[in-house]
RNA sequence: GUACCCGUAGCUCAGUUGGAUAGAGCAGCUGACUUCUAAUCAGCAGGUCGCAGGUUCGAAUCCUGCCGGGUACGCCA
C-alpha cells in the first residue's frame, strides 16, 4: 500500500492541500517536544526554497533561537529534525549553512497533493478562512458629469481584483463605488443645463449633440467668464442644498445618466462594479450634520477661523502647532473630510464592516491618515476594525510625466480601451492571419483589455510606472498576453490530442521529472500567495505568482513531451497541463482577467 | 520648513514581510524550428541594491543621518 494511505492527513482536503501550512504545523510540534510548550508560539518561518538543491521547503527557526534556548543554531536544528513525528511526509531532512532546515517532500507527498487539486478544480483546492469578514472595497469612484479618464483605471482595476480576491478567499464583500455626485459644480451645471436652448437639450438627449463632459466644461467657461451667470450658479447651488424639486430633478438626471456611462464603461472593461454598487457623496448628506453633533459630544470639534475642525493626534502643520481637519467651512458647507468621516461610520455601523479598504491614489494619504484617526478617537472604528489605504501611484508618459496625449489633453478611459483593442487586433492579424474574423475581434478584446488591466496590476502599486502600448501588449515577459497565450498552449494539447479534460477526474499524477516536480510545487503556493495579497493588498504578488507558473510551464513543455509520451506518463502529464491551464486562467478571472480559448 | 513615498543591470520591473551565490523581460551576443511550441526554450554577458553609519549569526529588506526625485500640508475632492 501506498504510503500516502497512512498518512495523518487532515480531513478538509482544502486545508491539506495548503502545504505549507501542514509543514508549519509539523515544525511547530517539532519544536514544542524539542525544546518545551513556551515555544509553542514560535513561528516556524518556513517558506519555499529558492533553489531545488536545498530542497522543497526551508525552515528558518533555528537560528533565532540559538539566544533564546542557549544552544548552538546547528544543534538546535538536529534536536528539531529529530523531534519530527512524520518522517514519511519528508523524502529528506538536512540541516545546511548556519542551520537552515532543508525540507525535500516525498514523492508521494508530492503526487497526492497534485491529485488533490486535480480533484476540486473549481477552487483548486483552497479553503474558504476560518476567519470570515465583512469587507468593504472603496474603490473607482468617478464623478459625476465628467468623462471617465486615465486616473480612474488604477482604483477601478485594482479594487476590482481586491475584491474578487477577498471574495474567493470566502469573506463577504461589499463594493462601494463613492461617486462624486455633489458638490458646487453642480450649481453651474444645473444652471447651464437649464439656460440651454431646446433644440442643444433635445440633441443632447438623443445623443447627437454635446456630452455630458463637453456641457460640464462649458459650464465652467461660462461661470469663469460670465459673472451674472456664476452668481444665477451659485444661488442653484443654494437651492439644490435646499431640497428645490426642480433643481434636485435637474440634478438627478444628471446623475442618472452618468451613472448609465460608468456601466457601460465598467462592462467594457470587465469591472464587476454594477449600479448597485453606486452610493454616491450625496447618500452621505443627511448624516453630515450628525457627524458634527457626535464630533462635538465626544469633545473632538475645535473652532478655527469660523471653521469648525477636528486636530486628530500625531499629525502637525508647518509650524509644528497641531494639523486641523477641516470637517465644517465658516460659510457652513461640509467637506469631503466629513463624508469620509460619515461614510465610515455608516459603513461599520450599517454594513457590519471589519475592515474597510480605500483604493486611492497615493496623494491622499495623510487625508486618510487623519480621517482614520479621527475616528479611533471618536470611537467609531474600534480597533478590531482594520482601516486600510491602498494608496497607487500615478501613470507616467515616457518622458516621466503624468500620462497625457501629445497636445496635453487628459486621456479619455475609453480612448483608452479602444486603442488596447485596435492594437491588440493589428497584433493578432500579424501573428495568426487565419483566425476567423469575428473570433479574432472578441479575441483581440479580450487580450487587448487584459493587458491593459494587468499592466497596472503588475506593477508594485505604490510606484508610478511608465505607461507604454509595445511592452503591455508584448506576448514576451511579465504580461496578459504571454499569461493568456499559456493557458491556449495547454489547452491546445487537449485539442490536438483529441482528449476531454473532463476524461482526466481522479487521474494518477507523477510528478518525476524534476520540470513537473517544479510546477507542482508552485501549484502549491497559490493559497500562500492569495492570503498574502490579502494582507498586503498588492494584487501584483498574484501577478508575479503566475508569471512564474506560466515560465516553469514553459519549460515543462520543451522538456516533457505530453501527447507522444504514453500510458500513465500520458495521464499525468495531461493531468499537470490541465492544472496549469486551470490555475492561469483562475488567477486571471480573480485578477479581473478574461482567458481566450485560442489566440 | 514638516510629514509620507520612491531610488536595484543600458531600459522597464521583481525580490515570498530579515535568509543561502540579488532575479526576470526588453535591448546585445550564442545555440535550438520537417517537432504537442520560434507568440517559445536553453545559455552568455550585464550590479558600489543612491551614499555613510548602526542593529543582527545574516540587511536590497529594519533603525539613524545625508543625497536625489515625487507628493501632501485650512475652508476643492
Amino acid at each position: 500500500m501506498a504510503i500516502s494511505h497512512t498518512m495523518n492527513w487532515p480531513k478538509d482536503h482544502r486545508i491539506m492541500a495548503n502545504i505549507q501550512k501542514r509543514i508549519e504545523s509539523i515544525l511547530s510540534s517539532a519544536v514544542v517536544a524539542a525544546f518545551g510548550q513556551e515555544h509553542a508560539d514560535a513561528d516556524p518561518l518556513i517558506n519555499p526554497t529558492k533553489d531545488p538543491k536545498f530542497g522543497d521547503y526551508q525552515a528558518n527557526l533555528a537560528m533565532g533561537l540559538a539566544k533564546k534556548v542557549g544552544q548552538k543554531p546547528r544543534d538546535i536544528a538536529t534536536t528539531i529534525v529529530e523531534n519530527i513525528n512524520e518522517p514519511e511526509f519528508f523524502e529528506k531532512i538536512d540541516i545546511a549553512g548556519p542551520g537552515f532546515i532543508n525540507l525535500t517532500l516525498t514523492q508521494n507527498t508530492i503526487n497526492d497533493s497534485a491529485e488533490n487539486i486535480l480533484g476540486d478544480l473549481d477552487r483548486l483546492a483552497i479553503a474558504k478562512t476560518e476567519d470570515k469578514q465583512t469587507v468593504v472595497v472603496d474603490f473607482s469612484s468617478p464623478n459625476v458629469a465628467k468623462e471617465m479618464h486615465v486616473g480612474h483605471i488604477r482604483s477601478t482595476v485594482i479594487g476590482d481584483a481586491l475584491a474578487r480576491i477577498f471574495d474567493f478567499l470566502g469573506h463577504d464583500v461589499i463594493k462601494q463605488n463613492h461617486v462624486g455626485d455633489w458638490g458646487t459644480q453642480f450649481g453651474m451645471l444645473i444652471q447651464y443645463m437649464d439656460e440651454m436652448p431646446d433644440e442643444d437639450k433635445a440633441a443632447h438627449e438623443s445623443g447627437q449633440g454635446d456630452t455630458l463632459n463637453t456641457i460640464y466644461q462649458k459650464s465652467k467657461k461660462r461661470f469663469d467668464e460670465d459673472a451674472d451667470f456664476a452668481t444665477r450658479a451659485r444661488e442653484r447651488v443654494v437651492a439644490l442644498q435646499a431640497g428645490d424639486e426642480d433643481t434636485l430633478a435637474v440634478w438627478q438626471k444628471l446623475v442618472n445618466e452618468s451613472e448609465t456611462y460608468f456601466d457601460s464603461v465598467y462592462k467594457r472593461l470587465g469591472v464587476s462594479l454594477t449600479l448597485e454598487n453606486i452610493k454616491g457623496e450625496s447618500f452621505y448628506n443627511p448624516m453630515l450634520a450628525k457627524v458634527i453633533e457626535d464630533l462635538k459630544t465626544a469633545d473632538l470639534l475645535k473652532v478655527s477661523q469660523g471653521a469648525d475642525v477636528v486636530y486628530p493626534e500625531g499629525f502637525k502643520d508647518r509650524d509644528g502647532n497641531p494639523m486641523p481637519m477641516i470637517v465644517r467651512k465658516s460659510d457652513g458647507g461640509f467637506l469631503y473630510a466629513t463624508t469620509d468621516l460619515a461614510a465610515a461610520h455608516y459603513r461599520i455601523e450599517d454594513l457590519k464592516s471589519d475592515r474597510i479598504v480605500y483604493v486611492t491614489d497615493s496623494r491622499q494619504s495623510q487625508h486618510f491618515a487623519m480621517v482614520f484617526q479621527t475616528l479611533r478617537e471618536a470611537g467609531w472604528a474600534p480597533f478590531n476594525v482594520r482601516l486600510d489605504h491602498v494608496p497607487f501611484g500615478t501613470i507616467m508618459g515616457k518622458d516621466r510625466k503624468p500620462f497625457k496625449t501629445r497636445s496635453g489633453e487628459t486621456i479619455k478611459l475609453v480612448d483608452l480601451i479602444d486603442e488596447a483593442e485596435s492594437r491588440a487586433i493589428k497584433i493578432l492579424a500579424d501573428k495568426n492571419p487565419d483566425m476567423d474574423e469575428a473570433v479574432a475581434k472578441d479575441v483581440a478584446h479580450t487580450v487587448g483589455i487584459g493587458c491593459l488591466k494587468y499592466a497596472d496590476l503588475s506593477n508594485d502599486r505604490i510606484k508610478d510606472y511608465i505607461f507604454d502600448w509595445d511592452r503591455m501588449l508584448s506576448f514576451d515577459g511579465n504580461t496578459a498576453a504571454y499569461l493568456q497565450n499559456s493557458y491556449v498552449r495547454c489547452m491546445s494539447i487537449f485539442r490536438r490530442g483529441e482528449i476531454d479534460p473532463a476524461s482526466l477526474a481522479g487521474a494518477k499524477i507523477m510528478a518525476v521529472e524534476a520540470a513537473e516536480r517544479l510546477i507542482v510545487l508552485k501549484l502549491l503556493q497559490l493559497p500562500n500567495v492569495l492570503q498574502s495579497v490579502a494582507d498586503s493588498l498588492e494584487p501584483h504578488r498574484l501577478c508575479n505568482y503566475l508569471y512564474e507558473l506560466a515560465s516553469l510551464y514553459h519549460s515543462f513543455y520543451e522538456k516533457c513531451p505530453v501527447l507522444k509520451s504514453e500510458g500513465e506518463t500520458k495521464t499525468s502529464r495531461l493531468a499537470l497541463c490541465l492544472l496549469t491551464a486551470t490555475t492561469i486562467s483562475h488567477g486571471l478571472a480573480l485578477l479581473g482577467i478574461d482567458t481566450p480559448e485560442q489566440m
